[in-house]
DNA sequence: AACGTTCCTGACCATATGGTCAGGTTCATG
DNA sequence: CATGAACCTGACCATATGGTCAGGAACGTT
């Protein structure tokens, strides 16, 4: 027993130092793109000298690679509601709600994920050709079943799910603009609602779910 | 007039070096984002050394600025379809059509755009202030107009039109991620015809415009 | 206490990059 | 044809950046 809690408490330490870097990792790419980050700002951020990051993370790739799976597993989880669901008004509905949370919590993330892609996937291309390619068919095909059951329009489900994910993360990837738009400010908890509500209606609505 | 003529053949030459300049940098600020794109490779991809980039635009912001002014220009542009039109179904389709249009046709452009604002806009954060508010501010009272008159259901003019943003500019930005889901292929014109029936059915059905 | 492993870091290096500049070419004009 | 302005570019420079490494501190184990 001693033995494991000395244990845990190094492996704790690393956990420790690495989410510690990841997180700044992400701020900081999330604000300069990979590109514009530099590993001397990341480690300022973490409050770590430069040399400690290249202890955990070799290279700043592998370091932007982990922050990049990460976020994708934050991604991914959001899908849970939609499986659970009855019915097109209750999953799409709770999956808007999930993502724009995230969009909320996580608008970092969300701004990482978006740079890696428009860039062509450089670094998680085989992720998009794998995981996101089994996940975004099988929910096209619940999609298709409760359009087979009548529950809603025929529309097709990738432009479906397009939709969900570009409304969704706007607010996360544009929420700057989006903030100015707002008179420089954020948007308050009534306002985040109103968004939820808008999406939610006007695709709810939009696809035949609801009246 | 062979006084003109001359000053032309030199001012045209300019005009040439510029427009090859910056159709160059565009491309390549849209690959590798501002902090990734090298003076040296938006040189060579322009076919010129680096030095005359730098006698044309004397700082790499400089030239990135410019870039980016552009492609707003090109952004406001189609706003012009959304004012002519007689209601809602018929204005904001024609909208939609013509932000498809774009990100089919200007792709890069769109994502030096996006890659800007999701900076926090540090170079046209005076735009987003002064120009698109009063843009957005301007769209906003039409629908609600509309709105008014019972033309469409009662929807918040900013999200609605977030939505019209997110979607449209989607299939330009995450492009990349829409092409590895259509098999690695790039969306056909049949498939870019879907699309744009797609979100116009929803969006438009969505908002209570059409039945 | 002695030992080995993991963790940590200041100092350093090779390279890449934005930007400069002196000198040359082209071209319209008088 | 002479002149001056606009245009062009190879060579160069200062700096910033990713990454390395030798040496030391912390800590669990025997």
């Amino acid at each position: 027993m001693s033995e494991n809690q000395k244990t845990n408490a190094k492996k704790g330490r690393r956990q420790e130092s690495e989410k510690l870097i990841l997180t700044a990792a992400e701020k900081v790419f999330s604000e300069a793109g990979f590109g514009g980050a530099t590993m001397q700002l990341i480690a300022d951020v973490a409050g770590l000298p430069k040399a400690n990051l290249h202890y955990y993370f070799p290279t700043k790739e592998s370091l932007y690679r982990q922050v990049v799976q990460n976020i994708f597993q934050v991604w991914l989880q959001a899908a849970d509601i939609f499986d659970k669901a009855d019915g097109p008004a209750e999953g799409i509905g709770a999956y808007i709600d999930a993502k724009m949370e995230i969009s909320r919590r996580h608008p970092a993330g969300s701004k990482v994920w978006a740079s890696e892609v428009m860039h062509r996937a450089p670094v998680i291309q085989d992720y998009l050709e794998t995981t996101l390619m089994e996940w975004t068919e099988g929910r096209a095909q619940i999609i298709r079943r409760w359009i087979a059951e009548g529950r809603m329009d025929p529309i097709d489900p990738n432009h479906l799910l397009y939709m969900l994910w570009a409304t969704t993360q706007h607010y996360a990837d544009f929420g700057h603009q989006i903030e100015t738009l707002n008179n420089g400010k954020p948007m308050s908890d009534a306002q985040w609602a109103a968004a939820k509500d808008s999406v939610k209606q006007i695709i709810l609505k939009g696809i035949g779910a609801i009246k």
